[in-house]
DNA sequence: CTGATGTTAGTACCAAGTGCTAATAGCGGG
DNA sequence: CCCGCTATTAGCACTTGGTACTAACATCAG
């Protein structure tokens, strides 16, 4: 099944694309052609060799890695925190934020930098979110910074309640507002912080 | 700056994790030792080579990055759909969606779940989500599967709106309920059920 | 002094290439 | 039919980052 150039070509790009791990020599069976021929097509078409391409996929991921690591902690990055007080954290909305058809932030990204941050200004290592109401009042693009301001504005320590009210804004305007009940899940006996 | 061979392995352990992109003729010079050493003690501690390195950290972005494009358009995996109706999708929650102190999911994830799901049931391509209010009603842990359902309660296509309730329930106790208020970004022109 | 442990050196070999030269095949036009 | 061109194939030297193995030391303890 010898195909052109062009065609062997083509179909050699889309071959590595959906599987970077594969060789010269394979590739050269796949396609019924010589080693030489499959090099000249890479050489041609500038696609890497296998170990270039792997250690491409490898680095990728683990940037992607170190990335998401403070990600599972907190959803945006905490800039000023006062315990029990208030909070403010940032969050630059990229592209795998969005939806791709009209580049509008998903809401559970909002919501999760609102949550986490509720969460983090909370003088508690176990806070859980109980109850919350949210209002996406202007849609959010990629590119754009959204910055959260979080307040504590009544607790009940004796209920192991407290009331969390977050705003965020882009350029000062906001976008987004939620207030959280949250629960404490240590008993207020005291200083047995780990 | 010689250490000794159980303190030296201990810390080519810890530099290879930081680092798996480090080959051995590095490591050697970084630790003062012939290349051979490091070999020595890379086959002690069952350490492989570079490009297996390079190779497993490169397998492993790959594997996840088909595991998370679904998740990038809904997060848990949808099992039934009726458009403008109702919709169910189940999410497992792993270890990386819980606290790690007490083990219990954080409350975006669960979000997510019912937000993407809210968005999923409405028959558009671009829905948004105005206004919500959620309970938790009890904490979910690693290793449950949460079942999410969802259904349009209030549908004003003059007004582009829609409401949304999802209740969501791991072994028919329900943990989370929400109500979302969504926007339909395109025009009723035209009545293309589906 | 002997032995065990640890370290270093050196060789042969491997996979998956690059870079280069040279031969050959196939085909189209004049 | 031959000329020239492109495409393909072959072969060789060399590269990286190793494995596998052997042999030579070094150091210290008993």
């Amino acid at each position: 099944m010898r195909r052109p150039k062009k065609e062997r070509q083509q179909a050699l790009k889309d071959t590595i694309r959906d599987n970077p791990f594969v060789t010269d020599e394979e590739l050269s069976v796949e396609f019924d052609v010589s080693v030489q021929t499959i090099r000249l097509d890479r050489m041609e078409l500038a696609i890497p060799e296998l170990r270039e391409r792997i250690k491409h996929v490898a680095v990728k991921t683990f940037e992607d890695e170190v990335k998401s690591l403070p990600i599972d902690e907190v959803i945006g990055e905490i800039i000023d925190i006062e315990l029990d007080k208030k909070a403010i954290s940032i969050f630059d909305v990229k592209p795998e934020h969005v939806f791709q058809r009209n580049q509008i932030a998903r809401g559970h990204h909002l919501f999760a930098q609102a949550n986490s941050l509720a969460v983090a200004v909370m003088n508690e290592e176990l806070a859980l979110t109980v109850k919350s109401e949210l209002q996406f009042l202007r849609p959010v693009t990629a590119g754009q910074r959204v910055v959260a301001k979080a307040e504590v504005i009544d607790s009940h320590p004796e209920k192991n309640r407290a009331f969390v009210k977050v705003v965020s804004a882009v350029d000062q305007v906001t976008v987004f507002i939620g207030t959280f009940e949250m629960y404490r899940m240590t008993e207020q006996s005291e200083g047995d912080e780990k």
